[in-house]
DNA sequence: ACAGTTTCCCGTAAATGC
DNA sequence: TGCATTTACGGGAAACTG
């Protein structure tokens, strides 16, 4: 009869962070006979949570019960604003089991909502709770929380299996290839396409041909660090999706980010292209960053590939993306600077690509000299040379342009708090 | 018998700020019979004070009292801490006489200190209270409330006028001068000169020959907006305050930033210079900003000024100034871009001046080619055309190079907390 | 010592009050 | 409506805590 769902971080639904205020709406979905009467909501958090279970314990700070008015009543929604949720004692929960080993953004609690009425003579008691809930103290456990938020609605149909990740599931690929597609388009409006997606299986699989029945981890999805990084799979992904969201979206939207390319899947587009022909990927290496890479001929015509060092948003703030590409320039032994990127993969020209996002006009501040930063690299022959084993022959692919799936996905975390009712 | 003070904001005592814990410290002077005695000090804000003076009432949040141990008692201080302090309930306090139009941050304040004991049979009451302080609820008002601390203590012998700001007096320029040079010692690391004080007079009285004796009003050092601008002198001079302390220090304290010099002043300096002489001054226009201005000739032989666009926070975050000096360039027309800052005024050759305070190097960072961010300007002909009406002859002047006073202040806000005693 | 976690709090943005 | 003031909270960093 009721239907409790969790705005709080905006596109970052059943995540709380403490000291944070949160929203909460109940909507209950009988119609009552007695149309002026008014129903009492009381809520609680983490109500009849099995001690030992959860090690932190929270409780809400500000009055939790509310009165359903009419008004409200009139369009079947009763909507709760709670102020700071407060951490209180620790359990310490004698961590046995492997109850010690989960961390707080695997920490699942809950809210429930109680309310109880009097209709002739019948006395009614309602109850109902939110699905699980990930508590964090700072926005650095967000990503963490919002894997766990995602892994769980996507892989249990139990309305409050709080114990999830004491034993969480696998993941078989080709599904959770579409809930990642799925965070790019709306986390920033455009999913991703099966060449990104097989690029992101090899790195979670290895270079196997493109089976999609691996099945994936937890703990390789967000526990583990990549072999030789110091971040998982998910915090990679995930520091991609804030670059994106802060600092390229219109870029990303017009679809001109390849963005997750293996560097050998990227030699073999570019090789055969145009010198100038760029294409832009996401750093590997490091979290958030992006850079992009161009193809040029040497003096004895061999093929030659040149990467700038990524952008990450510290960089990006201070000169937007499209500006970068529109103004970067090599030098090389005092010759004039010139710009490398000529054309967008496969043969767009930079400037019909970008020209619409290009920002940064040279601002009119009489009596001063207008000045830019213009992103610049000093190109000595010592620093071109190919890394030493990159030269073997790679397997043909159609290039093509991007075409993205766009795919009606069936999975939308917007109705992610109602599968269910009592 | 006890000494309060008040660290709060570093650099900035008497200042708290809602929701942001601060310390005091109450200092026992005399020495009690007995040793073990246990005393306990009471703290209260705003104890006695006359209704409808103040419109904001504040109340201390945590426990108020505390036990001066004996250890504590060992080095004679009590020290204090609490956390936050909250707002109340305001007064609308009749709006009349001039107590409406005074802001927030010439509201003064006071913290009580009160302790009881008995010695030999003798109840002795202690009481004391600190200077007048500002409280504040966002760092934005920071500044403003600096103003007033600093005008209350060096204007006001009284230890205690809450009503200071009903009727502030005005201060001598001289003295003035003092305190200014004094905020750039303590906050920057060095102090202002006799040249650049008399730029900020020029600024407070305009140009009238340096007759020292000017005075400022309370208003006009902080209240009212420069003519045409919109800050007053006070913000004006304290968004360069900050500027220096977060991203100028080291050059600063190297004293090469002439600072405070007027266009004509400059002028006046650089035009029988070596061409590509440059010196860095503070914006006149805009809050926190620094430019460097270089006189260059043209092709017939006449003196030519420019100036960049002043240099903010915001690009100072993504480039160090130092940097900016080093790498920046004028491009016109194809022609091979040139750095002109040769030599810092006097005649100082610019990597030598600056060469210890570069920074960033370019990174190593294989496979990809390293990149920095070059500050460029574009000048085309059109841009190059002296303002208006700006070459009406100036003043002679002894150029020199600075040498800073250095002087031995004896107003130093460290101990003002300190001046009476009960 | 150290890593996971929380607290602290500046500084921008938005909301609120007058 | 505009300005003054407060609140909200992201994000970096320090402090905490087992």
């Amino acid at each position: 009869e009721k239907q409790p769902c969790m705005p709080t971080h905006p596109q970052r639904p059943l995540i709380i962070k403490t000291g944070v205020q949160f929203t909460t709406k109940v909507r209950l979905l009988v119609k009552l006979p007695e149309v002026d009467y008014q129903l009492k909501v009381k809520t609680t958090f983490d109500k009849d949570l099995p001690p030992g279970r959860v090690s932190r314990q929270f409780f809400i700070l500000t009055n939790n019960t509310k009165v359903m008015d009419i008004e409200d009543y009139s369009n079947g929604c009763l909507s709760v604003e709670f102020r700071h949720l407060l951490k209180e004692r620790k359990y310490i929960n004698g961590t046995k089991g492997n109850e010690g080993l989960l961390s707080v953004t695997e920490e699942l609690h809950s809210l429930s909502f109680e309310a109880c009425f009097t209709v002739q003579g019948l006395t009614i008691d309602l109850e109902t709770c939110s699905l699980p809930l990930v508590v964090i103290s700072n926005v650095s456990q967000l990503a963490g929380g919002w894997a766990s938020v995602m892994w769980y609605n996507f892989l249990s149909d139990e309305p409050r299996n709080l114990a999830f990740f004491g034993n969480p599931p696998r993941a078989n690929w080709s599904e959770l290839a579409e809930v990642l597609s799925w965070q790019f388009s709306t986390f920033a409006g455009l999913g991703l396409n099966k060449e990104q997606l097989t690029m992101l299986g090899e790195k979670l699989f290895g270079q196997y041909p493109s089976c999609s029945d691996y099945q994936v981890s937890w703990s390789k999805f967000s526990k583990e660090n990549i072999l030789g990084k110091p971040f998982s799979f998910w915090m990679w992904l995930d520091s991609i999706l804030e670059l994106i969201k802060k600092h390229l979206l219109p870029v990303w939207n017009e679809n001109y980010i390849m963005g997750f390319v293996s560097k050998e899947m990227e030699r073999a587009l570019l090789k055969d292209r145009e010198p100038g022909t760029f294409l832009l990927r996401f750093s590997e290496s490091h979290l958030g960053g992006i850079t992009f890479t161009w193809v040029q001929h040497g003096d004895n015509g061999e093929v030659k590939f040149n990467s700038v060092e990524p952008y990450t948003k510290s960089r990006l703030s201070a000169l937007p993306f499209a500006d970068i590409i529109r103004d970067y320039k090599v030098i090389s032994d005092g010759v004039v600077p010139k710009n490398p990127l000529k054309f967008l993969y496969p043969d767009i020209p930079k400037d019909e690509a970008f020209g619409r996002l290009y920002n940064s006009q040279p601002s009119k501040v009489y009596p001063y000299i207008a000045s830019t930063l213009i992103p610049i690299s000093e190109l000595r022959q010592s620093a071109n040379i190919p890394p030493p084993s990159c030269r073997s022959p790679e397997p043909p692919m159609t290039p093509g342009e991007f075409d993205m799936l766009n795919a009606q996905l069936c999975f939308d975390m917007d109705d992610m708090g109602s599968p269910y009712s009592e």
